[in-house]
DNA sequence: ATTTATTTTAATCATTTGATTAAAATTTTT
DNA sequence: AAAAATTTTAATCAAATGATTAAAATAAAT
């Protein structure tokens, strides 16, 4: 067999599309089989159960969320204005792919924190000792800007490149943006973020 | 009778909460019941259904997120830095109160965007004849920024005040940070997020 | 070709969940 | 105080939903 893809994967593939669209508890496992164009005794087959089915989605997306930038983070040969140009870059270029991802996973995590706290392979000192993070407070004291937490302005470049996909449905509702203007806005975010950063902290 | 709250209220106070933590997909009708320590069928005898109950914490639930910024946005009798000096603060004090409101609202335009247009007041052409806009705009102009779209602002704005209520659960995960250092680390950005803005737009 | 293992289906179950109903308790009106 | 209206409850229902089972279909192995 193996035409596409197997069996097991078109049902995974279902599920993530229709987890991420609807969240955990707002899809029905007959959406998933159905959408995977299968009955619905093979999803558990496959999967035992809703529950598991969703543990791997989530792992795979909070991968696809997380695992690049970790490295770009911590890459040591790059300088902090070059990290800043490539990661606003790469997260534009996942969540292009796949708008949804950040809001499921920040709805998900609000509905079952616990569920994460093992599953995000992240540890706590993570973001501390980061390159990204060190090459920030280096560059503040510089520039007379010590006092401020570094973490404003990793936050500022995760929430101004994140929220567009975020809020799109709202945006959409609200100002009646359609899909290609939206996509345009987001892409001259690619310049403009990094721009504004670096302003922040006054690299230029 | 009338103690504190009519049962109408405690019912509506509780479903509150249950829904802007959980969705609507996410709560049964019991868990609102039982935190209003009531009996299930006077949820029903006083909402009809789980459903238009939702509706009506939605409506206020928008109402409180939107209602008094639209004044604000639209007060001629206020210059550009003083207004984002404004909404910034308020902003801030509203989602302090009411930290799951904006998930809650992101989340549920995704699951079922027909219920919001009509329910959401503001007109599509709300934000361009805006103040606060116009604002930008001229500002813009004078600053030779006018190739921009003012709308960039407005965004970074909101993003980088809603965004730490909205990663919040995500924060306490990755991060670790307790309540009080979030608290901290928001009302930082009180000062911070507005003097950013203008750097932006070279506002000063 | 036959047997064995794997994959898929149809039918059904058991639980959860939103809603209803009829009666009881309470409050308000007369 | 009696009658009427309102509020609350206990018990139950019906539909939705995740899961299972036993059999059928298909593929793989001998």
């Amino acid at each position: 067999m193996e035409n596409d893809l197997s069996t097991e994967e078109k049902i995974k593939e279902a599920a993530r599309v229709i987890f991420q669209q609807k969240g955990f508890a707002g899809t029905r496992t007959r959406d998933i089989a159905e959408a995977a164009g299968i009955n619905m005794a093979l999803l558990n087959y496959y999967y035992r159960s809703k529950e598991k089915l969703f543990a791997i989605v989530m792992e795979e997306s909070l991968r696809e969320l997380f695992y690049q930038i970790q490295f770009i983070a911590n890459d040591e040969s790059t300088g902090l204005s070059e990290k800043i140009d490539i990661i606003v870059n790469l997260y534009i270029d996942i969540l292009s792919e796949n708008p949804n991802l950040p809001l499921f996973i920040l709805r998900e995590v609000q509905a079952n924190p616990e569920l994460f706290k093992q599953k995000i392979g992240i540890h706590q000192t993570f973001l501390k000792d980061t390159a990204i993070v060190q090459q920030i407070d280096s560059h503040l004291k510089q520039v007379g800007l010590s006092h401020v937490n570094p973490f404003h302005y990793i936050f500022n470049v995760v929430s101004m490149t994140i929220f567009p996909f975020v809020a799109k449905p709202l945006m959409k509702v609200v100002t009646g943006i359609n899909d290609d203007a939206l996509k345009q806005f987001v892409n001259e975010r690619r310049l403009l973020i990094p721009a504004w950063i670096k302003t922040m902290i006054q690299l230029q």
